[in-house]
DNA sequence: TCGAGATTGTTCGGATGCGAATAATCTCAG
DNA sequence: CTGAGATTATTCGCATCCGAACAATCTCGA
């Protein structure tokens, strides 16, 4: 990203070579702008704050959702994190054999799966999280503190309508 | 998603867990937020648009990027995309195998390598985006008009702010 | 009771995704 | 002119990532 062109030359670009297309450009700019952010605030916490204990993106949405939630079944892990269950297959293994979590089955459904954190997992996220939490601070800090709720509403509103198509 | 929890409940157990431990919970909304709606978006947009023409988001990312620049640099669509060099490399091995994009080395620079859409693949973005952008419309449409514009401000500057750390 | 249908986690194959190392190319001080 | 350093795309190894197929388990009407 913070490529060679700016945000406003990507875009004046754009309504250039579209301009034949009758398409909704405040649209476009919505959706575009959402992946940039989305992708530019994962880049950074990764750097920042994960790659120190060897974590993907993904590796510590499980720990944070399982830290939240646990005893966990797998397959809300999967709906909280936004990805498919064959994925949280693979990553659960990595965090099983590093030590961070446990899987067992349960005993009322012997389908499920539950997930807890494990004492050194516990620890890890005791650490990690009020460092994580920092830099969401001071990203946030650009969007004026009345607005960040309207922000978050906003975000909320997407998400939801989404699911819901 | 759209999983067993509402957000407001998952607000609400995040508010209670981690109760004692003096964070900023309006800033783990907005990227927590974030990461919902740009997720939710992206497995939209996949599976309503994309999944037809067999293209992943990123396939579609760097078709989009280089249908707009073409003749474009490698590492620009790697910065406008979001993603690493190394990433960019095997899409463009599967894109160019599809026949849809061409590589070509640079006859002002070696190092470089341009890339051009074919005949097929600008036929391709001519069908498939006017169909992508009406999803867009609609998404961003729970946002109410007079605040779309404020809303892309706000993502644009967390992206610059993120960025420039 | 019982079996067809639904649900769940895993497996499989293939396509991203990244950091580090590498080879090719360019730059520019000396 | 030249060579040390910078820049680029690719390669490599490994960890995600997903849809589809699968086996195990549960549900519930007949």
């Amino acid at each position: 990203m913070a490529g060679q062109h700016t945000l406003a030359e990507t875009e004046r670009q754009v309504s250039e070579r579209l301009a034949h297309m009758n398409l909704d450009f405040q649209a476009m700019a919505v959706t575009s702008n959402l992946f940039r952010a989305a992708s530019a605030v994962r880049n950074h916490l990764e750097r920042t704050v994960l790659s120190a204990s060897g974590l993907s993106w993904t590796a510590f949405v499980v720990l944070w959702v399982t830290w939240i939630w646990e005893p966990i079944e797998t397959r809300q892990i999967a709906d909280e994190g936004g990805f498919s269950k064959a994925t949280l297959t693979g990553v659960l293994n990595t965090l099983e054999g590093r030590g961070f979590l446990t899987r067992e089955k349960s005993k009322d459904d012997g389908r499920l799966v539950l997930v807890s954190l494990t004492a050194k997992g516990r620890k890890l996220m005791d650490g990690l999280f009020p460092e994580f939490n920092k830099q969401e601070q001071k990203i946030s800090s650009v969007v004026a503190e009345k607005n960040q709720t309207l922000f978050a509403d906003m975000l909320r509103a997407v998400t939801a309508f989404t699911e819901a198509q």
